[in-house]
DNA sequence: CCCTTGACATTAGCTGAGCTAATGCCTGCC
DNA sequence: GGCAGGCATTAGCTCAGCTAATGTCAAGGG
């Protein structure tokens, strides 16, 4: 049975969904936010449009406009919208001091959790968090005992949380400038066969906190159709944080998650041995308990970490 | 699939849910301005709380009352709604000067729907009406004709349009003062059979923007457990205006739905001439194209026919 | 000029939120 | 004690909202 229209509007969800394409621009980005797929997004505006009797934005070629009326719509839903927010966030009130708690894999807990956190206690010196790192208790990403959980995959969100889409699984090859002034450059895939290409063990993907398929120099070669010549390695672990370190100390190559390493190479502590990705098929997630998003500190860390990930 | 989450927030459909059993404070009412079963509401309504971890309502017997949470969500929700209906609603400006088209049996248009047409206009009198009344042309409920439907049966709308509920059919025997000074009183049902009893033609039950079961004096006395004595009538038609006019007359008894005749009740020309009612399970509803509704006055009159029934 | 890329459009098909219908429970009223 | 009326609950139905896959189109690069 059909869904009743209520105070004469479309679905208020439809609505939700085209102030979040209306704010992209971009019906994908929109699903990745929304987690859902962009062929969502475009059905869903469609019907919305259909249902108002006017279009709400303009199709161009990989881009998409607002017509004046969907402009002055996102204006109204986005305010609406806001208002709700607000009173839904103030049936939780008096929740001072704050403390967030959030698990994720170490790597991920160290090379990008901890600075993102840091620079949001710059402007909120009074949140406290609770970090629990682990790869290998998977229990960690069970979320009952955490606000926000860090989680790798093609996550699903359940009754009472939310999923927001990150950023994909993404690694290149990187080293210390003076591994590079030794060794390099490296110019073709292929000339990677002759350095000392670090590895994260096998443990490691198979630990019970991860679990995925290994994304490691066999795939970084396979996906630049280049044949790797399995050359001796000065170190395998099953550690991330022994890796960059063996790494920043100039020992030799390793594959650094994009979001990991960021920050190193900015900082020239790092630089790219090769340019060439490999992207592993999943992707990168923060999932979050709806009760503790009506807390303002969590919703205030959630935005700031989505904010982050735009600049 | 589950429906994504947007803004943190439950299901927007729930929330003005919310927002209707709370002005109400009755999920039974709120069923009926939304046009679903109480128990849709009352499923809502708990998975909402269960959502938010928050009880909105204290259920008292046969009574609600908004805890202070529900209190604040309230105002914050209804603002919200008003500021997204404001924004749908200015999708259409320009609308002026305004008519607004309605379609309703003979009956309801004269004796119903005038009168509230005219306490509409006392405060817009910029805004026209074109009212569109036949009990025999069906095509009239067709709506794409007409900005507002007014129908009575077990109604459903269709994509694109809105569906209210305004009253049940129920219907009262009633008369002139003159007519009841000389025959009655009439103190229990069977009394009736002394009456001159005006009938509505079976004709005009069966006329084509009807079509339903009669609600006349043999379901009346059948509702009371009384014998009907089929005793001799001064007055049958299919005409509901002729039947009105014969009981202002004083000529007899007719039965008279509660809202074509409760003015003429409180100004004194029609008394009850026995106050048990009759009732048809079925409802009178107003049905409306959404595209209406985007006109200002189309909403304000609906408003104001929705409020009046309040009164 | 052709191929690739990336974003929106569309469609077939799946599924659980949202609904109905029925019934139970509870309290106040008669 | 029985009735009335409103909320709670449950079994079961269905289509809105989604996925997955594919099509279309225009811009950019070789």
């Amino acid at each position: 049975m059909r869904p009743v229209r209520r105070r004469y509007l479309p679905s208020l969800g439809a609505l939700a969904t085209f102030e979040v394409a209306a704010k992209h621009l971009s019906f994908t980005l929109a699903a990745k936010e929304l987690n859902i797929t962009q062929g969502a997004v475009s059905q869903q505006i469609r019907l919305l449009e259909k249902a108002l009797d006017v279009s709400l934005f303009v199709r161009k070629h990989n881009a998409l406009e607002l017509t004046p009326a969907g402009t002055d719509l996102f204006a109204s839903v986005a305010a609406g919208l806001d208002t709700i927010s607000e009173g839904v966030g103030q049936l939780y009130p008096g929740n001072q001091p704050q403390t967030i708690t959030i698990s994720a894999t170490n790597g991920m807990a160290a090379y990008w959790l901890k600075p993102l956190i840091d620079s949001f206690r710059a402007d909120h010196a009074d949140v406290g968090f609770v970090v629990l790192a682990s790869d290998e208790d998977g229990a960690m990403r069970n979320y009952s005992g955490v606000d926000i959980a860090l989680l790798c995959g093609n996550e699903r969100s359940e009754v009472g949380e939310e999923l927001h889409y990150l950023f994909p699984e993404t690694a290149q090859p990187v080293c210390s400038p003076s591994y590079m002034a030794a060794h390099g450059p490296f110019e073709t895939p292929q000339d990677l066969n002759r350095a000392n290409l670090l590895h994260l063990h096998e443990r490691h993907w198979s630990a019970d906190a991860i679990g995925w398929q290994p994304l490691g120099w066999e795939e970084w070669f396979r996906a630049q159709g280049a044949h790797w010549e399995r050359g001796a390695s000065s170190l395998s672990t099953n550690k991330v944080s022994l890796l960059i370190e063996a790494a920043l100390a100039g020992e030799g190559v390793m594959l650094g998650w994009q979001h990991m390493v960021a920050a190193l190479v900015e900082q020239g502590q790092l630089v790219l041995a090769h340019p060439a990705p490999v992207t592993a098929g999943r992707g990168n997630f923060l999932r979050c308990q709806t009760a503790s998003l009506q807390r303002p500190a969590v919703a205030s860390f959630v935005d700031h970490l989505l904010a982050s990930l735009k600049s």
